[in-house]
DNA sequence: CGCTGCTTTGATTCGTATCAATAGCAGTGG
DNA sequence: CCACTGCTATTGATACGAATCAAAGCAGCG
């Protein structure tokens, strides 16, 4: 049913891969210090290197199936992925994003309990799951890493699911914002102050995230900017305005 | 605020503690094969075991505040707990239920980003999170476990997002009795096939569970009883009849 | 037996989904 | 450069599901 991307054999020239190499690099990786990676020392990281594949997945290509047998796991070299459950007559909720140096995939389990997709042009540094597996279970600090980022997600997870099961659209719109006008700004070379991000994903996305249906999530941003509280220069790009009522109204 | 449940100092003999003493039995451990100590040899256990200590748990005791620095974390022996993320007007939700041979708490980081809450009367073995992360740190083997039960955990926590973001109120019920049929069936002493079981906690409980209102819960149940679906026998007993249909109804 | 707390049932309101149409923007080719 | 096309977002009217408010049942327990 898939064209699994992580196949080489199965790799036309014109698909989402463009490339499909060796990592021979990893010293100059631009998430070297960010990543998982970070726990290795020189000599692991080549060992690692040579484990890995660079790839890229061009926005709204599927890296991992919902329910597929994924031999495969990876780290985020550059773009955004999501994570997503979907139900059988297409609702679907996402449940993760990923962004640059976040890690992807179900190491020690087979089946990927969720799909993930790239919502921009993404590039990833890709592992067979058994090889890494083995190589996790041998470099402890590795698995440290791993587990320290896993709680992490856990975390967010949970904190989502207050989120989801609890607030109202307008509650979960402007903690959705406020969220992201964080995650986003340690990206990119924003002057620090500035309250202004670029969305890397449009309003059916938002709605994705947040458990709505798009035209909620439309109408909550367009009240918002007639109350002042933001501004939305172009369809992806969100400025808030009044940081302080934004955060008494995530609740 | 908080009558920290895990300071020696600070029990009351009437306290929701009845005793609190080292950890001298593990090797005898109820859940010694199914905790994460199960990744230990006799040595590493003996070691570990100094570091534990016993304590019971009153049904509706709290053992760790979200937010509060938490120095602790645990193993559960006996009874079931649940993890609460609050809002300040009072709203709560349920985001993780916890069962014999689970583990509790944050380790690695100190705030507890919920709280852990007793739903029966319950015990525990429990840890100083400093030397429970010393410790962990020092052997792989107990890391790994933990990797791999905090993805499963994650896993769970995320299709449980699904849940709360995209079911309508019967299929959230529909689905929340197939799980805890699941999960209770591994417990007590069922006799299989039996798909009858008992629930360890009332109404309010399954609504901040699955983001309902007590009501809408309680409905959702009768009308599935009116339906032939299933049977309640008395408050906190499920008989589910017609499993297939059930399921169908989880969507 | 009569509390007390939990659960069920009923009437009504309110928020969000749904259905439907319009508007705006980005890319394409005349 | 502008008309055309397709896609995404906005706006409006309405319907529906779950929350809310209110009251009555029902168990367990002194």
């Amino acid at each position: 049913m898939t064209e699994a991307l992580w196949e080489p054999s199965s790799l036309p020239s014109s698909a989402a891969v463009d490339y499909d190499g060796r990592v021979t690099d990893c010293a100059t990786c631009v998430v070297r210090n960010r990543a998982i990676c970070a726990s290795l020392d020189a000599d692991e990281l080549a060992l690692l290197g040579k484990l890995g594949r660079r790839q890229r997945v061009k926005a709204g290509h599927t890296l991992l199936w919902e329910g597929d047998d994924a031999p495969v796991v990876a780290n985020v070299l550059d773009g955004v992925l999501k994570l997503v459950v979907a139900a059988a007559d297409g609702r679907e909720q996402i449940v993760g994003i990923v962004f640059p140096s976040d890690f992807i995939g179900r190491p020690f389990g087979k089946e990927s309990p969720y799909s993930a997709t790239a919502m921009t042009d993404a590039e990833v540094c890709i592992f067979n799951r058994k090889s890494f597996d083995e190589f996790a279970s041998a470099h402890p600090d590795l698995q440290h890493k791993l587990l320290r980022r896993t709680l992490d997600e856990l975390d967010r997870a949970r904190h989502w699911m207050m989120l989801l099961g609890r607030k109202s659209a307008s509650e979960k719109v402007a903690s959705f914002l406020l969220e992201m006008s964080e995650r986003l700004s340690g990206q990119g070379c924003n002057a620090g102050t500035r309250s202004g991000f670029e969305l890397p994903f449009g309003r059916q996305q938002i709605a994705d995230i947040l458990g709505l249906t798009i035209e909620t999530t439309s109408r909550q941003l367009t009240k918002m900017r007639a109350d002042g509280l933001l501004d939305l220069p172009s369809r992806r790009e969100i400025v808030i305005n009044d940081r302080a009522a934004m955060e008494d109204m995530a609740g």
